[in-house]
RNA sequence: GCGGCCAUAGCUCAGUUGGUUAGAGCACAAGAUUGUGAUUCUUGGGGUCGCGGGUUCGAAUCCCGUUGGCCGCCCCA
């Protein structure tokens, strides 16, 4: 039994497990379709380099690398967005704007396995190419909530913290801080929730002890919660680039508010995002409770198409993974239960009843309902058992009785209630019933 | 990559100071029940006790190693 076991961290979906991951996937998609994103697919396994050119080659050790047979670098991918900006990059010029596009898609991480964390997880990713102003923004968080509140989920539930790389290094160039400076109190703001004042050592091993007052300006910085109180805290600083920044901070907001969506987006400056790619707005999705890894993460990423080969593009995009969702769901009570679900079950007699049976099956099939029944002979009880259980609607009764008389015998399962039906006209009498059923 | 805890049936678990053929509930299957779904009862299949080695007359039990899981650190695109 154990001797050949799934790799960790590598998930098996027996049939309920696939119908839990199918009920997200069906959710995501049918919120891209109301958002008007298109879906798209592209290879699970890219060359090494795409991913070295974005992250650096420290990326490769949490990558699932080899040399291929033809010596080829290669990984099964990581995330979705290289892959799409290469795709979206190649045929820039001629795809319509905005381009918003969606996949759901696995991917594969070599990582130490963790609650809310494995190798080889699902995300649904989106993302909306050549709209550089907070409008793409509005309508990527909106489909953002969407997402996740289409499943039941309310503000009560998940939150999104929202944050702005731009305005992180336009505050810190102010306070007087370089370049490596400032990378340096990004990563200790990152980690400042989960440390508290723990997290500056790093910088202080780094570069000295920061000033009390300049650090007092980052804490406070940090503190901010509204719109209005940054509004205050950037005041003194002044300068263009601020006032258009605030202005975008008004229309992301102003947006996100008018769209119903208030209660379910919050201003905190503690998400940075990693130091990867972004370039602007950051944003990731919580549960309320804080028990749960982040659901969900995104922001702009304005250079990134160009960095791979492909013209300018601004872009902004998220990703929301399966593992941490499922886990909210269940959490919440919001995942349904999936048993098996036939609409019709056929109960039989015997085998010349089996066969008379047999033509209606496959008639019923051919119309589009979900037609079980015993493949092997059982007493009626058991039959009937069987198909209380089957989830079926309706019972269908091929007994010697009713052949003899030229009919059939609809049992409705959920009031006990019976009736006959001419042999002939069954098809259409089943396809009324749940016409008149739904 | 580092540290802590854990591993007995499909699932949840029991298993005495090391001692006969390793148990229970649930689930699954058959029957009581050859024309109607519940309940109940009877019966059955299913285990190299994660794997490998060691100690011992004797190991699910003690020791070492290993694999896997959970939790934390690193990382989190």
């Amino acid at each position: 039994m154990a001797q050949f076991q799934s790799l960790p961290g590598f998930r098996e979906f027996y049939p309920d497990a696939l119908a839990r991951r199918s009920h997200l996937f069906r959710g995501w998609r049918r919120a891209a379709h109301a958002y008007g994103f298109s879906e798209y697919d592209a290879p699970v396994l890219e060359p090494l380099d795409l991913y070295k050119a974005k992250s650096g080659d420290e990326i490769e050790a949490q990558l699932f690398s080899f040399t291929d047979k033809g010596g080829r670098e290669v990984a099964l991918r990581p995330e979705m967005t290289p892959t799409v900006c290469r795709l979206v990059g190649a045929k820039a010029n001629a795809l319509k704007r905005p381009i918003k596009w969606f996949s759901i898609g696995e991917f594969y991480r070599y990582e130490r396995a963790q609650k809310g964390r494995e190798r080889a997880f699902f995300q649904f990713n989106c993302d909306i190419f050549g709209e550089p102003g907070p409008e793409a923004e509005i309508e990527l968080i909106g489909l953002l909530v969407q997402a996740l509140a289409g499943f039941g989920l309310g503000p009560q539930d998940f939150y999104v913290r929202l944050s702005d790389r731009t305005l992180w290094l336009h505050y810190l160039a102010a306070l007087g801080l370089n370049e490596v400076q400032t990378r340096a109190v990004l990563g200790a703001v990152d980690k400042y929730e989960k440390m508290g004042d723990d997290a500056f050592k790093a910088y202080t091993e780094a570069h000295g002890a920061l000033a009390d007052d300049t650090k007092a300006k980052i804490l406070a910085f940090l503190g901010v919660k509204s719109l209005e109180a940054l509004e205050a805290m950037l005041a003194p600083v002044g300068g263009d680039a601020l006032a258009a920044r605030l202005a975008d901070w008004r229309k992301l907001l102003g947006g996100l508010r008018a769209m119903g969506l208030g209660d379910f987006v919050e201003v905190d400056f503690g998400v940075v995002r990693g130091l990867a790619y972004y370039t602007g707005f950051v944003f990731e999705a919580f549960d309320r409770k804080g028990e749960l890894r982040a659901i969900a993460g995104g922001g702009r990423y304005d250079d990134l198409v160009g960095k791979l080969g492909g013209p300018a593009l601004p872009a902004v995009g998220f990703a929301i993974g399966d593992v941490t969702m499922g886990l909210l769901l269940e959490q919440r009570g919001l995942m349904p239960s999936f048993g098996p679900n036939a609409d019709v079950y056929v109960v039989i007699g015997g085998e010349a009843e089996r066969s008379a049976a047999f033509g209606d099956i496959a008639g019923l099939r051919a119309a589009g309902l979900r037609v079980e029944y015993p493949l092997k002979d059982l007493a009626f009880g058991k039959q009937f058992k069987v198909a209380a259980e089957s989830g079926a609607k309706l019972a269908l009764i091929y007994g010697g009785d009713e052949l003899a008389k030229g009919v059939v015998k609809l049992r409705d399962l959920t009031d006990r209630s019976e009736h006959e039906v001419p042999r002939e006209g069954v098809v259409d009498a089943v396809r009324d019933y749940f016409t008149a059923w739904d």
